[in-house]
RNA sequence: GUGGGUGUAGCUCAGGUGGCAGAGCGCCAGGUUGUGGUCCUGGAUGUCGUGGGUUCAAGUCCCAUCACUCACCCCA
Protein backbone atom coordinates (compact mmCIF):
# COMPACT_ATOMS: atom_id res chain seq x y z
CA UNK A 1 0.00 0.00 0.00
CA UNK A 2 2.06 3.02 -1.57
CA UNK A 3 -0.74 5.76 -1.96
CA UNK A 4 -3.42 7.31 0.63
CA UNK A 5 -5.84 9.26 -0.20
CA UNK A 6 -5.24 13.11 0.51
CA UNK A 7 -5.04 14.46 3.59
CA UNK A 8 -8.96 15.26 5.19
CA UNK A 9 -10.52 13.74 1.89
CA UNK A 10 -13.58 11.55 3.35
CA UNK A 11 -14.10 8.24 1.08
CA UNK A 12 -17.16 6.93 1.10
CA UNK A 13 -17.38 2.59 0.33
CA UNK A 14 -19.69 0.32 0.89
CA UNK A 15 -22.27 -0.33 2.73
CA UNK A 16 -21.95 3.05 4.37
CA UNK A 17 -22.07 4.56 1.20
CA UNK A 18 -25.90 3.76 0.70
CA UNK A 19 -25.85 6.66 3.59
CA UNK A 20 -24.37 8.99 1.31
CA UNK A 21 -26.94 8.18 -1.48
CA UNK A 22 -29.58 8.69 0.92
CA UNK A 23 -28.80 11.59 2.55
CA UNK A 24 -28.66 13.39 -1.25
CA UNK A 25 -31.67 11.27 -2.14
CA UNK A 26 -33.96 13.07 0.54
CA UNK A 27 -32.94 16.31 0.33
CA UNK A 28 -33.16 16.27 -3.87
CA UNK A 29 -36.54 14.80 -3.48
CA UNK A 30 -37.56 17.92 -1.40
CA UNK A 31 -36.08 20.46 -3.37
CA UNK A 32 -37.30 18.72 -6.55
CA UNK A 33 -41.17 18.65 -5.30
CA UNK A 34 -40.69 22.15 -4.31
CA UNK A 35 -39.92 23.25 -7.87
CA UNK A 36 -35.88 23.63 -7.89
CA UNK A 37 -34.24 22.35 -10.71
CA UNK A 38 -30.80 21.22 -10.89
CA UNK A 39 -27.88 23.19 -12.00
CA UNK A 40 -24.57 21.62 -12.65
CA UNK A 41 -21.44 24.78 -11.95
CA UNK A 42 -17.95 24.39 -12.52
CA UNK A 43 -16.04 22.73 -9.42
CA UNK A 44 -13.61 25.97 -9.93
CA UNK A 45 -14.09 29.32 -10.54
CA UNK A 46 -11.84 32.60 -10.92
CA UNK A 47 -10.30 33.42 -7.70
CA UNK A 48 -11.73 36.85 -7.82
CA UNK A 49 -15.27 35.23 -7.92
CA UNK A 50 -14.73 34.03 -4.71
CA UNK A 51 -12.75 36.95 -3.47
CA UNK A 52 -15.34 39.49 -4.16
CA UNK A 53 -18.56 37.40 -3.60
CA UNK A 54 -17.65 35.46 -0.34
CA UNK A 55 -15.69 38.53 1.46
CA UNK A 56 -12.23 39.43 1.36
CA UNK A 57 -12.79 39.41 5.20
CA UNK A 58 -13.36 35.95 5.65
CA UNK A 59 -11.55 33.08 6.85
CA UNK A 60 -12.46 31.20 3.73
CA UNK A 61 -11.16 33.47 1.60
CA UNK A 62 -7.97 34.66 3.31
CA UNK A 63 -6.56 31.13 4.47
CA UNK A 64 -8.49 28.38 3.36
CA UNK A 65 -9.08 28.42 -0.57
CA UNK A 66 -7.55 25.97 -2.77
CA UNK A 67 -6.42 28.47 -5.39
CA UNK A 68 -3.94 27.74 -8.32
CA UNK A 69 -2.28 29.30 -11.26
CA UNK A 70 -3.76 27.16 -14.69
CA UNK A 71 -1.06 26.80 -17.69
CA UNK A 72 -2.52 30.15 -18.84
CA UNK A 73 -1.19 31.85 -15.92
CA UNK A 74 -4.93 32.67 -14.60
CA UNK A 75 -5.79 32.33 -10.87
CA UNK A 76 -7.81 29.84 -10.03
CA UNK A 77 -9.91 28.40 -7.11
CA UNK A 78 -11.47 25.41 -6.14
CA UNK A 79 -14.85 26.14 -4.67
CA UNK A 80 -15.04 26.56 -0.91
CA UNK A 81 -19.02 26.82 -1.54
CA UNK A 82 -21.51 27.04 -4.25
CA UNK A 83 -23.59 30.47 -3.85
CA UNK A 84 -21.24 32.67 -5.85
CA UNK A 85 -20.90 30.27 -8.49
CA UNK A 86 -24.68 29.79 -8.88
CA UNK A 87 -24.92 33.65 -8.90
CA UNK A 88 -22.10 33.66 -11.31
CA UNK A 89 -23.70 31.14 -13.59
CA UNK A 90 -27.13 32.70 -13.01
CA UNK A 91 -26.13 36.27 -14.20
CA UNK A 92 -23.85 35.15 -17.12
CA UNK A 93 -26.59 33.24 -18.93
CA UNK A 94 -29.50 35.36 -18.04
CA UNK A 95 -31.28 33.18 -16.24
CA UNK A 96 -32.97 35.87 -14.05
CA UNK A 97 -34.43 37.85 -16.80
CA UNK A 98 -37.28 35.56 -17.36
CA UNK A 99 -39.98 34.85 -14.71
CA UNK A 100 -38.88 35.37 -11.23
CA UNK A 101 -37.58 33.47 -8.56
CA UNK A 102 -34.72 31.47 -10.54
CA UNK A 103 -35.01 28.04 -8.28
CA UNK A 104 -32.15 25.89 -8.24
CA UNK A 105 -30.42 23.16 -6.46
CA UNK A 106 -27.13 21.40 -6.69
CA UNK A 107 -24.82 18.86 -5.04
CA UNK A 108 -21.22 17.58 -4.48
CA UNK A 109 -17.76 18.59 -3.37
CA UNK A 110 -16.75 22.28 -2.21
CA UNK A 111 -12.95 22.38 -0.58
CA UNK A 112 -11.12 24.48 2.29
CA UNK A 113 -7.88 23.95 3.56
CA UNK A 114 -8.35 23.72 6.91
CA UNK A 115 -6.62 21.23 9.76
CA UNK A 116 -9.15 18.50 9.74
CA UNK A 117 -11.41 16.77 12.40
CA UNK A 118 -14.03 14.83 13.29
CA UNK A 119 -16.89 16.42 10.69
CA UNK A 120 -14.04 18.65 8.65
CA UNK A 121 -12.60 17.89 6.00
CA UNK A 122 -10.82 19.52 2.99
CA UNK A 123 -13.54 17.69 0.58
CA UNK A 124 -16.75 18.44 1.99
CA UNK A 125 -19.77 17.38 0.40
CA UNK A 126 -22.65 20.03 0.14
CA UNK A 127 -26.17 19.76 -1.16
CA UNK A 128 -27.74 23.54 -2.04
CA UNK A 129 -30.87 25.23 -2.58
CA UNK A 130 -30.77 28.50 -4.71
CA UNK A 131 -34.01 30.93 -5.18
CA UNK A 132 -32.91 34.11 -6.90
CA UNK A 133 -34.78 37.03 -7.80
CA UNK A 134 -37.35 37.48 -4.91
CA UNK A 135 -38.05 39.33 -1.18
CA UNK A 136 -40.83 37.49 -0.55
CA UNK A 137 -40.28 35.97 3.11
CA UNK A 138 -42.21 33.12 2.30
CA UNK A 139 -39.61 31.84 0.16
CA UNK A 140 -36.87 32.39 2.98
CA UNK A 141 -39.40 29.53 4.79
CA UNK A 142 -39.76 27.80 2.10
CA UNK A 143 -36.28 26.92 1.26
CA UNK A 144 -35.68 26.73 5.33
CA UNK A 145 -39.12 24.12 5.61
CA UNK A 146 -37.20 22.18 1.99
CA UNK A 147 -34.17 21.71 4.27
CA UNK A 148 -35.81 20.64 7.31
CA UNK A 149 -38.13 18.51 5.73
CA UNK A 150 -34.46 16.58 4.59
CA UNK A 151 -33.37 15.96 7.66
CA UNK A 152 -37.05 14.84 8.47
CA UNK A 153 -37.07 12.35 5.93
CA UNK A 154 -34.10 10.98 7.12
CA UNK A 155 -35.23 10.49 10.03
CA UNK A 156 -33.74 12.45 12.41
CA UNK A 157 -35.41 13.99 15.77
CA UNK A 158 -32.35 16.11 17.23
CA UNK A 159 -31.73 18.34 14.32
CA UNK A 160 -32.03 22.30 15.87
CA UNK A 161 -32.89 25.47 13.80
CA UNK A 162 -31.30 28.49 15.28
CA UNK A 163 -32.88 31.84 13.76
CA UNK A 164 -31.32 34.99 12.92
CA UNK A 165 -31.81 37.96 11.08
CA UNK A 166 -28.82 40.38 10.11
CA UNK A 167 -30.61 43.52 9.04
CA UNK A 168 -30.06 45.30 5.90
CA UNK A 169 -27.97 47.48 4.54
CA UNK A 170 -30.15 50.71 5.70
CA UNK A 171 -29.89 49.47 9.71
CA UNK A 172 -26.84 47.24 9.82
CA UNK A 173 -24.72 50.15 9.55
CA UNK A 174 -26.15 51.17 12.70
CA UNK A 175 -26.07 48.59 14.48
CA UNK A 176 -22.34 47.51 13.48
CA UNK A 177 -20.93 50.84 14.70
CA UNK A 178 -22.91 50.38 17.78
CA UNK A 179 -21.55 46.99 18.43
CA UNK A 180 -17.93 48.03 17.64
CA UNK A 181 -18.33 51.15 20.34
CA UNK A 182 -19.60 48.40 23.31
CA UNK A 183 -16.52 45.75 21.44
CA UNK A 184 -13.90 48.38 21.82
CA UNK A 185 -14.32 48.55 25.15
CA UNK A 186 -13.66 44.97 26.11
CA UNK A 187 -10.47 43.17 27.06
CA UNK A 188 -9.76 41.44 23.78
CA UNK A 189 -6.43 39.29 22.37
CA UNK A 190 -5.26 40.71 19.39
CA UNK A 191 -6.61 38.89 16.68
CA UNK A 192 -10.54 39.29 17.92
CA UNK A 193 -9.19 42.92 18.10
CA UNK A 194 -8.55 43.06 14.60
CA UNK A 195 -11.82 40.66 13.61
CA UNK A 196 -14.01 44.08 15.83
CA UNK A 197 -12.58 46.48 12.70
CA UNK A 198 -13.20 43.95 9.44
CA UNK A 199 -16.49 42.44 10.79
CA UNK A 200 -17.61 42.96 14.20
CA UNK A 201 -20.79 40.94 14.04
CA UNK A 202 -18.53 37.65 13.73
CA UNK A 203 -17.07 38.37 17.46
CA UNK A 204 -20.51 37.59 19.07
CA UNK A 205 -20.09 34.13 17.66
CA UNK A 206 -16.85 33.30 19.42
CA UNK A 207 -16.93 29.90 21.28
CA UNK A 208 -14.54 30.39 24.44
CA UNK A 209 -16.58 31.18 27.41
CA UNK A 210 -13.82 34.37 28.18
CA UNK A 211 -15.43 36.13 25.28
CA UNK A 212 -19.15 35.12 25.92
CA UNK A 213 -19.12 36.80 28.95
CA UNK A 214 -17.93 39.44 27.87
CA UNK A 215 -19.95 39.68 25.03
CA UNK A 216 -23.48 39.15 26.96
CA UNK A 217 -24.16 42.61 27.45
CA UNK A 218 -23.85 43.50 23.74
CA UNK A 219 -26.19 44.77 21.86
CA UNK A 220 -28.51 43.08 19.88
CA UNK A 221 -29.41 43.26 16.09
CA UNK A 222 -32.76 42.38 16.93
CA UNK A 223 -33.10 45.88 18.67
CA UNK A 224 -32.03 47.67 15.73
CA UNK A 225 -33.69 46.42 12.77
CA UNK A 226 -35.72 48.88 10.31
CA UNK A 227 -39.20 48.40 9.90
CA UNK A 228 -38.95 46.28 7.20
CA UNK A 229 -36.76 44.15 8.53
CA UNK A 230 -37.93 43.20 11.35
CA UNK A 231 -41.47 42.73 9.29
CA UNK A 232 -39.93 40.63 7.05
CA UNK A 233 -38.33 38.37 10.07
CA UNK A 234 -41.70 38.45 11.67
CA UNK A 235 -43.35 36.75 8.42
CA UNK A 236 -40.67 34.23 8.20
CA UNK A 237 -41.56 33.44 11.63
CA UNK A 238 -44.73 33.49 11.18
CA UNK A 239 -44.70 31.24 8.43
CA UNK A 240 -42.16 28.59 10.15
CA UNK A 241 -45.22 28.47 12.66
CA UNK A 242 -47.69 27.48 9.97
CA UNK A 243 -45.42 25.18 8.64
CA UNK A 244 -44.67 23.03 12.19
CA UNK A 245 -41.04 23.71 11.97
CA UNK A 246 -39.67 24.37 15.38
CA UNK A 247 -36.99 26.87 15.55
CA UNK A 248 -35.09 28.78 18.34
CA UNK A 249 -34.33 32.67 17.93
CA UNK A 250 -30.79 32.92 18.53
CA UNK A 251 -30.18 36.51 18.29
CA UNK A 252 -26.32 36.09 18.32
CA UNK A 253 -25.82 33.69 15.29
CA UNK A 254 -23.58 35.03 12.64
CA UNK A 255 -22.43 33.52 9.51
CA UNK A 256 -19.14 33.53 8.56
CA UNK A 257 -19.59 33.97 4.89
CA UNK A 258 -19.78 38.17 4.28
CA UNK A 259 -23.23 37.80 1.88
CA UNK A 260 -25.67 37.31 4.21
CA UNK A 261 -28.11 39.98 4.73
CA UNK A 262 -31.68 39.55 6.97
CA UNK A 263 -32.58 35.86 7.21
CA UNK A 264 -29.93 33.73 8.40
CA UNK A 265 -30.14 30.33 10.32
CA UNK A 266 -28.03 26.87 11.51
CA UNK A 267 -29.38 23.98 11.63
CA UNK A 268 -27.26 22.23 14.49
CA UNK A 269 -26.70 18.28 15.58
CA UNK A 270 -26.29 17.58 19.78
CA UNK A 271 -24.29 14.42 18.99
CA UNK A 272 -21.74 15.59 16.68
CA UNK A 273 -18.88 17.11 18.69
CA UNK A 274 -17.38 20.12 17.93
CA UNK A 275 -18.57 20.58 14.39
CA UNK A 276 -21.97 20.06 14.97
CA UNK A 277 -23.59 22.51 12.35
CA UNK A 278 -25.16 20.32 9.78
CA UNK A 279 -26.29 22.95 7.59
CA UNK A 280 -26.56 26.64 6.84
CA UNK A 281 -28.21 29.55 5.32
CA UNK A 282 -30.07 32.72 4.85
CA UNK A 283 -30.71 35.92 2.31
CA UNK A 284 -28.11 37.51 0.41
CA UNK A 285 -29.49 40.39 -1.14
CA UNK A 286 -26.08 41.89 -1.91
CA UNK A 287 -24.18 39.39 -3.61
CA UNK A 288 -25.21 40.00 -6.84
CA UNK A 289 -23.99 43.85 -6.81
CA UNK A 290 -20.67 42.41 -5.13
CA UNK A 291 -20.05 40.40 -8.24
CA UNK A 292 -20.84 42.86 -10.66
CA UNK A 293 -24.03 42.13 -11.03
CA UNK A 294 -27.60 43.90 -11.07
CA UNK A 295 -29.64 44.32 -8.03
CA UNK A 296 -31.36 40.82 -7.50
CA UNK A 297 -31.90 39.42 -3.96
CA UNK A 298 -31.64 36.36 -3.12
CA UNK A 299 -31.89 33.01 -0.36
CA UNK A 300 -30.59 29.74 0.22
CA UNK A 301 -28.81 27.04 2.32
CA UNK A 302 -26.05 24.61 2.02
CA UNK A 303 -26.13 21.49 4.59
CA UNK A 304 -23.23 19.11 5.09
CA UNK A 305 -23.52 15.86 3.44
CA UNK A 306 -20.83 14.37 5.63
CA UNK A 307 -21.92 15.69 8.52
CA UNK A 308 -25.28 15.07 8.26
CA UNK A 309 -23.75 11.29 7.59
CA UNK A 310 -22.34 11.38 10.95
CA UNK A 311 -25.48 12.42 12.16
CA UNK A 312 -27.32 9.78 10.86
CA UNK A 313 -25.19 7.46 12.39
CA UNK A 314 -25.15 9.17 15.96
CA UNK A 315 -28.47 8.95 15.87
CA UNK A 316 -28.35 4.98 14.76
CA UNK A 317 -30.44 5.25 11.67
CA UNK A 318 -28.31 3.24 8.94
CA UNK A 319 -27.76 -0.05 10.30
CA UNK A 320 -29.73 -2.31 7.25
CA UNK A 321 -27.20 -2.98 4.62
CA UNK A 322 -29.72 -2.72 1.32
CA UNK A 323 -29.80 -6.08 -1.21
CA UNK A 324 -27.38 -5.25 -3.91
CA UNK A 325 -29.87 -7.54 -6.28
CA UNK A 326 -33.25 -9.37 -6.40
CA UNK A 327 -31.56 -12.27 -8.07
CA UNK A 328 -28.26 -14.40 -7.84
CA UNK A 329 -27.19 -16.89 -10.38
CA UNK A 330 -24.95 -19.71 -9.22
CA UNK A 331 -23.27 -21.50 -12.67
CA UNK A 332 -21.50 -24.98 -12.27
CA UNK A 333 -19.59 -25.45 -15.24
CA UNK A 334 -18.37 -23.30 -17.78
CA UNK A 335 -21.25 -24.11 -20.14
CA UNK A 336 -23.65 -23.25 -17.61
CA UNK A 337 -21.76 -19.64 -16.81
CA UNK A 338 -22.05 -18.77 -20.63
CA UNK A 339 -25.83 -19.40 -20.32
CA UNK A 340 -26.61 -17.72 -16.98
CA UNK A 341 -23.94 -14.65 -18.07
CA UNK A 342 -26.63 -14.16 -21.01
CA UNK A 343 -30.04 -14.72 -19.07
CA UNK A 344 -28.16 -12.48 -16.05
CA UNK A 345 -28.09 -10.20 -18.68
CA UNK A 346 -31.49 -10.13 -19.55
CA UNK A 347 -33.08 -10.29 -16.43
CA UNK A 348 -31.26 -6.85 -15.68
CA UNK A 349 -32.39 -5.68 -18.99
CA UNK A 350 -36.21 -6.20 -18.23
CA UNK A 351 -35.73 -4.38 -14.91
CA UNK A 352 -34.31 -7.12 -12.48
CA UNK A 353 -31.58 -6.47 -10.67
CA UNK A 354 -29.18 -9.13 -10.89
CA UNK A 355 -25.65 -10.59 -10.42
CA UNK A 356 -24.01 -13.63 -10.76
CA UNK A 357 -21.17 -15.77 -8.98
CA UNK A 358 -17.94 -15.43 -11.41
CA UNK A 359 -14.32 -17.17 -11.24
CA UNK A 360 -15.55 -20.68 -11.48
CA UNK A 361 -16.46 -20.33 -8.27
CA UNK A 362 -17.71 -23.60 -6.53
CA UNK A 363 -21.21 -24.38 -5.41
CA UNK A 364 -20.89 -23.47 -1.95
CA UNK A 365 -18.70 -20.45 -2.64
CA UNK A 366 -21.39 -19.24 -4.79
CA UNK A 367 -24.60 -19.71 -2.76
CA UNK A 368 -22.36 -17.80 -0.43
CA UNK A 369 -22.04 -15.32 -2.60
CA UNK A 370 -26.04 -14.97 -2.97
CA UNK A 371 -26.70 -14.73 0.07
CA UNK A 372 -24.64 -11.89 0.51
CA UNK A 373 -25.80 -10.06 -1.91
CA UNK A 374 -29.53 -10.01 -0.57
CA UNK A 375 -31.04 -11.56 -3.62
CA UNK A 376 -34.43 -12.71 -3.12
CA UNK A 377 -33.60 -15.75 -5.64
CA UNK A 378 -31.29 -17.85 -6.59
CA UNK A 379 -30.80 -19.19 -10.02
CA UNK A 380 -28.57 -22.62 -9.87
CA UNK A 381 -27.76 -23.57 -13.54
CA UNK A 382 -25.44 -26.89 -13.82
CA UNK A 383 -24.79 -30.03 -16.98
CA UNK A 384 -28.15 -31.57 -15.31
CA UNK A 385 -30.10 -28.21 -15.68
CA UNK A 386 -29.09 -27.58 -18.79
CA UNK A 387 -29.64 -31.39 -20.55
CA UNK A 388 -33.05 -30.45 -18.76
CA UNK A 389 -33.83 -27.19 -20.30
CA UNK A 390 -34.63 -25.71 -16.91
CA UNK A 391 -32.81 -24.14 -14.18
CA UNK A 392 -33.45 -24.57 -10.85
CA UNK A 393 -35.28 -21.55 -9.10
CA UNK A 394 -34.71 -20.98 -5.47
CA UNK A 395 -36.10 -18.81 -2.72
CA UNK A 396 -33.16 -18.20 -0.95
CA UNK A 397 -35.76 -16.85 3.09
CA UNK A 398 -37.97 -20.26 2.53
CA UNK A 399 -35.20 -22.25 0.80
CA UNK A 400 -38.19 -23.83 -1.68
CA UNK A 401 -36.35 -24.45 -4.79
CA UNK A 402 -38.21 -25.32 -8.45
CA UNK A 403 -37.19 -26.03 -11.87
CA UNK A 404 -37.96 -23.45 -14.51
CA UNK A 405 -37.64 -23.64 -18.08
CA UNK A 406 -34.91 -21.33 -19.49
CA UNK A 407 -37.36 -19.84 -22.17
CA UNK A 408 -39.35 -18.69 -18.98
CA UNK A 409 -36.93 -17.81 -16.75
CA UNK A 410 -37.33 -13.86 -17.23
CA UNK A 411 -41.11 -14.09 -17.31
CA UNK A 412 -41.21 -15.70 -14.28
CA UNK A 413 -38.57 -14.06 -12.63
CA UNK A 414 -39.65 -10.78 -13.16
CA UNK A 415 -43.43 -11.90 -12.34
CA UNK A 416 -43.01 -13.62 -9.14
CA UNK A 417 -40.86 -10.81 -7.39
CA UNK A 418 -43.37 -7.66 -8.75
CA UNK A 419 -46.12 -9.86 -7.34
C1' G B 1 -1.42 27.96 12.18
C1' U B 2 -1.46 26.07 17.89
C1' G B 3 -2.09 21.99 21.45
C1' G B 4 -3.28 16.63 23.07
C1' G B 5 -3.89 11.34 21.66
C1' U B 6 -2.84 7.06 18.52
C1' G B 7 0.06 3.99 14.74
C1' U B 8 0.63 -4.35 15.44
C1' A B 9 -3.33 -9.10 9.92
C1' G B 10 -8.52 -6.63 5.30
C1' C B 11 -11.41 -4.66 10.12
C1' U B 12 -11.61 -4.04 15.75
C1' C B 13 -7.79 -4.52 18.95
C1' A B 14 -4.50 -7.67 22.84
C1' G B 15 0.70 -8.02 23.47
C1' G B 16 3.41 -6.00 32.92
C1' U B 17 9.55 -5.10 34.30
C1' G B 18 13.12 -6.16 26.40
C1' G B 19 13.34 -13.07 25.21
C1' C B 20 9.83 -17.64 19.04
C1' A B 21 4.12 -11.82 16.63
C1' G B 22 -1.50 -13.10 18.87
C1' A B 23 -7.25 -13.06 19.44
C1' G B 24 -12.12 -12.03 17.56
C1' C B 25 -14.50 -10.78 13.08
C1' G B 26 -13.85 -11.18 7.81
C1' C B 27 -11.67 -14.17 3.72
C1' C B 28 -10.49 -19.23 1.54
C1' A B 29 -11.05 -24.61 1.85
C1' G B 30 -13.18 -29.04 3.87
C1' G B 31 -17.13 -31.62 6.83
C1' U B 32 -21.93 -32.02 2.66
C1' U B 33 -17.98 -35.24 -5.02
C1' G B 34 -25.26 -30.11 -6.99
C1' U B 35 -27.15 -25.87 -2.36
C1' G B 36 -26.27 -20.15 1.35
C1' G B 37 -27.54 -18.08 6.16
C1' U B 38 -26.29 -21.96 12.07
C1' C B 39 -22.39 -25.41 13.64
C1' C B 40 -17.49 -28.04 13.49
C1' U B 41 -12.37 -28.55 11.45
C1' G B 42 -8.33 -26.65 8.86
C1' G B 43 -5.72 -22.66 6.07
C1' A B 44 -3.66 -17.95 4.05
C1' U B 45 -2.36 -12.83 4.98
C1' G B 46 2.26 -8.82 8.90
C1' U B 47 8.69 -4.36 5.99
C1' C B 48 4.79 -4.41 14.24
C1' G B 49 3.98 3.57 10.20
C1' U B 50 9.25 4.93 8.53
C1' G B 51 14.56 5.92 9.59
C1' G B 52 18.33 5.75 13.09
C1' G B 53 20.28 4.51 18.14
C1' U B 54 21.01 1.36 22.82
C1' U B 55 21.38 -4.14 23.54
C1' C B 56 23.64 -10.85 22.98
C1' A B 57 18.38 -9.77 21.86
C1' A B 58 13.60 -4.22 20.40
C1' G B 59 6.44 -4.56 18.81
C1' U B 60 8.37 -3.24 23.83
C1' C B 61 13.58 1.53 25.70
C1' C B 62 15.73 6.44 23.35
C1' C B 63 15.86 10.14 19.19
C1' A B 64 13.95 11.83 14.70
C1' U B 65 10.30 11.71 11.02
C1' C B 66 5.62 10.68 8.62
C1' A B 67 0.58 9.51 8.90
C1' C B 68 -4.00 9.33 11.29
C1' U B 69 -7.10 11.38 15.03
C1' C B 70 -9.43 14.88 18.65
C1' A B 71 -9.70 19.96 20.25
C1' C B 72 -8.72 25.46 19.54
C1' C B 73 -9.70 28.71 15.43
C1' C B 74 -13.34 28.47 11.52
C1' C B 75 -17.40 26.39 9.01
C1' A B 76 -21.10 22.35 5.99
Amino acid sequence: MTFQAPKGVPEYLPPRSATFLAVRTAFATMALNSGYSYIEVPVFEDTELYARGVGESTDVVTKEMYTFADRGGRSMTLRPEFTAGVMRSTLEHGLHNGQLPVKLWTTGPAFRYERPQAGRYRQLQQFNVEAIGTEDPAVDAETIAIAWSGYQALGLTRVRLLLNTLGCKQCRPAYRAALQDFLRALDLDEATRARIEINPLRVLDDKRPEVQAQVADAPLITDHLCASCKAHHDRVRTLLEDLGVPWEDTPRLVRGLDYYTRTTYEFDHPLLGAQSGIGGGGRYDGLSEDIGGPSLPGVGFAVGVDRIILAVEAEDLAREVPPRVAVYGVPLGEEAARRLFKLVHELRAAGVAADMAFDGKGLKGAMKGADRSGAVYAVILGERDLAAGSAQVKHMESGEQTAVPLGELVGTLAGRLAG
